[in-house]
DNA sequence: GTGAAAGCGCTAACAT
DNA sequence: ATGTTAGCGCTTTCAC
């Protein structure tokens, strides 16, 4: 590849003076610049990025560690963060890692070698403190979708808890007295925070949950068709239905119609996270807007202040899911 | 942030000696190896990867250029991507450019100054001309989901013209003779070619398509809806559509729906890309298979391939979708 | 086995 | 306004 020594070379200059044509920098003459400027357009000289990374100790990236990036959710996830990066003319280096904490790890230290401007964070399996101990080593860190108390101002997160209060007050507002819930099988904090939020708003109702109508399956489409199943199996009374997530609520619509209940005449159904799916399912799924979006946009924003003097976090940090009223849920009478 | 002069210093040894044992070299001691490799996890050192990337001249980084990362098309090409990265220990740097020949051309250059070891390049703005004399400056540069005959070696496509074939005759098998088709307002080929091969199977039936049942749209949900409006109000016959893309195929079903037609049995619909939404809409969609995740593993194996001499390819580059019959399209009777 | 030294391509301070 | 120089952190000869 053409250097700037090259062009030097070329225009019978010091590189250094490339070197300010290229960058715009002050004090070259109009008529050098003009055929320096010609000159890298003719050899293709386009700058090396490492090198420059390597001198100013800035890469203009901006990491973030995902499980997946063909995952809707976390997709959309690194699409905010990839809008203020070109917005801040950075750009994304993603980096996979999942399942265990050591491919958390992992993916964590090929960031940091990238020597990133700044590293966004979705990790659900590094423990607390070992999470803590690394934010603290690298102030430019920030974690997403989850909340740790000793890192709070680096946390950017949804109140799990307030969503499961908020699909109660919905249902109870429907005029649903008895319930039951599908959960995730997946050990993490977020399906525990829902569900807990979601009894514990029933209970200021003087509504007791009856745990055997909760069901645990995974994740999925198919965990929800399961779980529903299941449900079905136990003989339980509900008329409404609060669910882990939308696959799942969606798998478990399907069950429901299968076994020949109506959504929502017979049964009323809420989800969590209002993906693309919520929106085009029949009947359209009621369910809680994570604003996963938004929330990267705000973290990319947080960690780019962050990675630079002074610190000042005034950024939103906490975000509250959003009812979205759709047309699994409508009010019970019988 | 530690370098290998510090563990040097520490150690009391040259930085040579620590590079050794970093990248696992011959001839150090083991003693010496021992302390260092102590001391390294003590100081918490980490290679800078842009350094080795200017010494080495390699980035360990694999660029790819898409429009959007939050499309599910696309976030599954560049987790197809992704898969293959992770297997060479190479890391996901993405450009996102679109719409325009200017920011697709940007998002090239970007990844260029990386110097990335190589480059996949989805792009339906630039033309021939100038992706042909780009590729042939670059020799590691791969061309997805595009075919250009002058570099038909470095292009990872899909058949459209045979998946529009594909459709006519499942429509052909399952009786139907009249025919609509939905396409894309967008200006790049793959309408085209899905639609060209359609009718041309048609006219090998002895069926010529009426282009009064052609109606374009944008290709979204809700560009399918408008586009089935418009067809149901001029009041042509027709008993199936060839939509094209899943998007539009599920909007065009609801306007149907939604309009007292009933899919399968009064219109049958088949649709294209074989996306998530295509297996649970309802009716579970009818479909041409596009095996982008695959399509993207083959790129980036043919990508890395030709980074490194010989370039020897051996990769399939044509991709054919295959027919996903689900419960949109049934037999015609009348 | 280990160290000294050069140099990757670039920026930035310092000369002129 | 332009050139000279040092050095970013690393790998890689080449000596010893």
């Amino acid at each position: 590849m053409t250097t700037l020594k090259d062009i030097a070379k070329a225009a019978g200059v010091s590189h250094a003076t490339v070197s300010r044509v290229v960058n715009n920098g002050p004090k070259v003459g109009p008529v050098l610049r003009d055929k320096i400027h010609k000159l890298i357009i003719e050899m293709g000289y386009r700058p090396n990025a490492n090198a420059r990374a390597l001198v100013t100790n800035k890469s203009t990236t901006i990491g973030v560690v995902i499980p997946d990036v063909s995952d809707p959710f976390f997709a959309t996830l690194a699409n905010g963060i990839d809008k203020v990066s070109r917005q801040q003319n950075m750009q994304l280096l993603i980096s996979t890692g999942s399942l265990s904490a050591e491919s958390e790890r992992e993916a964590i230290n090929l960031l940091l070698e990238r020597r990133c401007e700044t590293i966004v964070i979705h990790s659900k399996k590094i423990a607390d403190d070992e999470l803590i101990t690394l934010f603290k080593a690298h102030p430019h860190f920030v974690l997403i979708d989850r909340y740790i108390a000793d890192i709070k101002d680096r946390c950017v997160w949804l109140d799990n808890n307030e969503g499961g209060k908020i699909a109660a007050r919905h249902l109870l507002a429907l005029k649903h007295r008895q319930f039951a819930c599908i959960t995730s099988t997946f050990d993490i904090d977020d399906p525990k925070l829902r569900l807990a939020g979601f009894v514990d708003e029933l209970a200021k109702a003087n509504i007791t949950f009856d745990s055997k109508n909760l069901v645990s399956a995974e994740p999925t489409l198919q965990g929800g068709e399961i779980a529903a199943q299941t449900l079905l199996a136990s003989g339980q009374d509900f008329s409404a239905i609060f669910v882990y997530n939308d696959a799942m609520a969606i798998g478990a619509i399907s069950t429901l119609e299968d076994n020949g209940y109506s959504v929502p005449k017979d049964v009323s159904i809420i989800g969590f996270d209002d993906v693309l799916l919520a929106r085009y399912s029949r009947p359209k799924l009621t369910t809680l807007q994570y604003p996963i979006d938004l929330m990267a946009q705000h973290a990319a924003q947080l960690a780019l202040r962050n990675s630079q003097e002074p610190r000042i976090a005034t950024n939103k940090l906490k975000f509250i899911p959003q009812l979205i009223k759709r047309e699994s849920t409508s009010t019970y009478f019988k």
